[in-house]
DNA sequence: CCAGAATCAGCAGCCAGCCAGACACAGTGC
DNA sequence: GCACTGTGTCTGGCTGGCTGCTGATTCTGG
């Protein structure tokens, strides 16, 4: 359960009246597709979305795919802050200041990903002429906090049999697709893409998805984690 | 240096001339203080903000002091998902839906605490009434996002002393306070607050924090922690 | 203001979990 | 076919969690 059912709650945005009586754009997406400048952008999984040091200047919505934000560090050793699923608003530091910042994660297109793109100025734009842009830009931005921090949550746990478990069930919250079977991740995750997202090894997330595998937890099926029973995989907390 | 100068940038909001112009209310400050049913509170060190299960309708402002919100589970265990330093917004997940939503962490005073508390629905109104608020709500909450996904890069380091010299930079960022030795982190923090917040136990903080100072790169005077060097300690990342 | 209670800090020894490094093999795409 | 990435497994070694104890500091209620 930890977090799970919970947090499964506000996760798409619904539509709130304020904003569909403005101006008829009730999402985040049909605000973003109306900016000026604004672009549809598609990147094929594994390019680069931006670079670290890139100029900080636009606002990125993810209409469709995932994004890994990650930060790369001299040694080579690369650590994965947010993977981010359909919805999300990523680029927002653009936001933040009217001074010039640049970026300093890098964001990789972790499938393949359509995403909207606009110039942080129009975005601001936007939102002085009509202020249920801006409550829709908060909204998205509540649920990024609330994500993220269910990451913390997840990254505290002691143990990495915890650790995993915990992660696992926030992919089924953010790219779970219900089957027959159970909840289907709907991606192609490597182990080491797993060990650098939840601060691990390789060889240890190989160690434990054998273990939940032989437990009768989990599939794994060419990349692509089944979970059986998320109920019954909560139980497996230390 | 990891994660230390360059996120140290845009923490504290600045005023935007679009804010100024529009009502004279240039920081969420003074926005919160002028919303209808805002209430000023003080809260003693110690005592609850709110608690989960509450229902979630107020916004919150962390006006000065800290606070600390945390998941409790069943086993007692407590973790720390954020230390939010002053000029934080949180409680926002009221803002998300229309509906109706409980509150899953527990806010508790980490010191004594100056608030401003404002229900969901007046904030709303005033996004609706000045759009200039929701600007200036936006880059609250982004700065918000910088600070949890820096904790995530904390949360990430493999080996507990780089974690907790990671946490110590961050602490130094939000609560650090210059002086002749170096710099001093305002808070009172029990060795089992750190582990609760890196995810660690209190004899190894213990451990470690003797490490650290016995290596001539921090002191520890009555539970306030001084850093002499930032970039030196940053070296000491394995 | 004081005494008892509670929390906090420090130390040591034990042991499991996990990392490092190495190697073989399977799958996949060019 | 070949290169490359991903998976599975082993051995050794060390970090860090766990337990138990003691003395110091801080809090609390009279």
């Amino acid at each position: 359960m930890r977090g799970f059912s919970r947090t499964g709650g506000p996760s798409t945005p619904a539509p709130v009246g304020l904003a569909a009586a403005a101006n008829g754009a009730s999402t985040l997406l049909d605000v973003m597709r109306g900016l000026s400048g604004c672009v549809l952008e598609t990147v094929e999984r594994g390019k680069t979305i931006f670079f670290p040091g890139d100029p900080a200047e636009r606002v990125y919505l993810l209409r469709r795919g995932a994004v890994r934000l990650s930060r790369v560090y001299e040694s080579g050793e690369e650590i994965t802050v947010a993977l981010l699923r359909e919805n999300s608003l990523f680029g927002v530091l653009s936001l933040l200041t009217g001074q010039r910042s640049d970026r300093f994660y890098h964001a990789v297109a972790f499938t393949r990903v359509e995403l909207v793109a606009a110039p942080a100025a129009s975005v601001r734009r936007a939102i002085e002429q009509d202020s249920a842009v801006g409550l829709l830009l908060l909204q998205g931005l509540s649920s990024r906090i609330l994500q993220t921090e269910t990451m913390i949550e997840t990254l505290t746990h002691r143990d990495m049999s915890s650790r995993l478990v915990s992660f696992l069930l926030v992919l089924c919250r953010d790219f779970g697709v219900p089957g027959s079977e159970g909840i289907t991740i709907d991606l192609r995750l490597s182990h080491q893409a797993i060990a650098e997202a939840i601060g691990s090894t390789r060889v240890t997330i190989t160690r434990l998805l054998g273990d939940l595998r032989q437990a009768g937890l989990v599939q794994i099926d060419r990349k692509k984690i089944t979970v059986f029973d998320p109920v019954a995989l909560a139980k497996r907390f230390s």
